[in-house]
DNA sequence: CGGTGAAATAAGAATGAGTCTCATTTTCAT
DNA sequence: ATGAAAATGAGACTCATTCTTATTTCACCG
């Protein structure tokens, strides 16, 4: 439970105040693993209202604590961002399945782009699109 | 006009029949360098239903002749697919303009990372966000 | 050529994600 | 405790996309 303290610290310190959205939306968060849409969220704190819902993970995402991930045209998925992580995604294109990974070498090619481009370069994302060992025995 | 005619070809090969949507919205495509919003081909062609605009860039989409792009949020934008080319996009954060790369290290990086993977990986996206020259200097 | 049945089409209704509004409740600095 | 300012929840709203359906068009056949 160190990300929450963390997120919650860094919101009040941004000068946003503490109710009880805020609070709900972050535990659900601290305690997934992987990418949770924003509607998902929503439909699991039936207590709280949508706004408060992207509401709070629009602070969120300001204060970069949490990433948003886009997968093919659904709704956003959020993930909590733990200092030093730094990860991107396959998707399974039959059954929607997110699996994370990691490549130094992969980042580095992506840094020198950004070095010889004309573009100031801020942030980045990769996705990769598959068939993951589950589906692909099946028809 | 090399490639209206491919994918002309590709859709009736494939089965699918010849009407004045599908005519309009492949000669839209064969007109444009960059990627174009589905609803912005709904509004330029008034004669086609947005459900055919759809249709089209489905199918053209299936037979790999256009590229879907997706940036942040908004609508998908889509673009036509030359044969031996490969890009990826940078989109800047204040204006939206859309700015192809290509870097074959980059690729390389990727195709390695789908080599290690247990996914077998089909295709790939690469989004760099930042601020493009045009925008740098304004407030 | 003209008929025919299947596929394509246009219009717009329906869906779904995300945003906005606003009246009410909470928070927090005092 | 108190009161100004911020956060909240409910639901109306917007916008992109999908679905439905009646009609038109296409491509094949004689």
């Amino acid at each position: 439970m160190r990300w929450s303290e963390r997120a919650s610290g860094r919101l009040n310190e941004a000068g946003f105040r503490a109710g009880a959205a805020r609070r709900q939306v972050i535990e659900l968060l601290a305690g997934e693993h992987c990418a949770v849409t924003a509607l998902e969220i929503d439909r699991r704190l039936p207590s709280v209202g949508r706004a408060s819902v992207y509401r709070t993970l629009e602070q969120l995402e300001q204060l970069d604590l949490v990433h948003r991930v886009e997968v093919g045209g659904e709704s956003a998925a959020y993930e909590r961002n733990d200092p030093g992580e730094h990860h991107h995604h396959m998707v399974c294109v039959r059954c929607g399945r997110l699996v994370p990974f990691e490549d130094a070498s992969l980042e580095r090619a992506i840094h020198r782009v950004g070095e010889g481009a004309e573009f100031e370069v801020i942030s980045h994302d990769v996705l990769l699109r598959g068939v993951c060992p589950r589906c692909h025995g099946d028809g």
